[in-house]
DNA sequence: TAGAAGCAACTAACCAGTTGGTTGACAGGC
DNA sequence: GCCTGTCAACCAACTGGTTAGTTGCTTCTA
């Protein structure tokens, strides 16, 4: 029989979903470790008895959030347009994972990236030079760039409140036109 | 007239100085008002007399650095992928101007856009539309629209460790194809 | 010599991380 | 059904180091 009020698993999702919030609003310097207990309804020794430490719960979450994101919206080679779109689309409506990567990117640099963010980043710089060896999409860049290119222009909100997935849509058209 | 030692302007300066590199690598929250006088070769107090806080020291800081930046890259509404260029140019050059502005961001959204950026920024919109109207500039994108894509494609290297001038360059390139 | 520039030392608050002990769930003996 | 030993889950209170910001005094220069 599970128990209610002492449920680990239960608890550690609160303190993940708790410390989102705290971490996207704050970045990981000015995120408060109190608030985040505060915020999950549990005290802080929870985050060093399951996480480690600050930084740990930190690393926890990201991976986490990162691998729903790479599952949530997967890529389609064929049509980059509706990937860009789909992924401007889900930093809309999660605006967390993006404020959360940006954060890590700042204060880590390219050398940190998570495991799992570096295998998907491989497997779809084949899936797209695969599409270009069977003409269906523009060989005018290599896959690499071009796949830098589409992800950079998803992430157009981070440089303008004006950003709509339409004109993100059109960008990315526009990129690959023969 | 000619003190050496004791100089409000040169101990600003200083400060300033060393504040541009400890908020660019540890962020509004990380920075720590110690290790920038430290650096500077003077007091803590110091920041508090000419800045009055951190938050004011930071503020001065992002101030002037955009001014210079500003300055410093024109835009050419008519030669865009230069512009990109240029501005691509600039933030491998002083990449601590890029992470102020990301912190910056992060931490007080677009609603705290220092006002010299929001007037530099109508101003380029208007002289896109200019180039526009002549003919000069492809007009598949209103002015803003363009204008945003290009400033955003020039921080490709927030993206990726790949990016380099020559690919923003074509990036633009494509963006404004007829 | 007045006033500006500068600083060592201080303060009060803050914060990540620890400790020592409490509570609740349950297995198994009776 | 009830007692009880065990252990995982949990937490209030504490610790020690850190931090932004202040003060009162000294030093330099016009």
């Amino acid at each position: 029989m599970r128990s209610v009020v002492r449920d680990k698993e239960a608890t550690k999702a609160k303190l993940l979903e708790a410390a989102l919030d705290e971490f996207a609003e704050h970045g990981i310097a000015g995120a408060r470790v109190d608030r985040i207990a505060a915020k999950a309804g549990c005290n802080k020794a929870m985050i060093y008895a399951y996480f480690g430490s600050k930084e740990g719960l930190f690393d926890e979450l990201l991976k986490i959030q990162i691998d729903r994101m790479i599952e949530a919206v997967p890529i389609t080679p064929d049509d980059l347009p509706n990937y860009a779109g789909r992924l401007f689309d889900s930093y809309v409506e999660r605006p967390q994972v993006l404020r959360l990567a940006a954060y890590h990117r700042l204060e880590n640099g390219f050398d940190a990236i998570p495991k799992a963010e570096a295998e998907a980043y491989q497997h779809k710089v084949e899936a797209v030079a695969k599409a270009q060896m069977e003409g269906k999409v523009s060989a005018a860049f290599n896959a690499s760039d071009l796949l830098d290119l589409v992800v950079h222009t998803s992430i157009l909100a981070f440089s303008t409140p004006n950003a709509t997935r339409e004109l993100v849509e059109r960008a990315v058209r526009r990129l690959i036109a023969e």
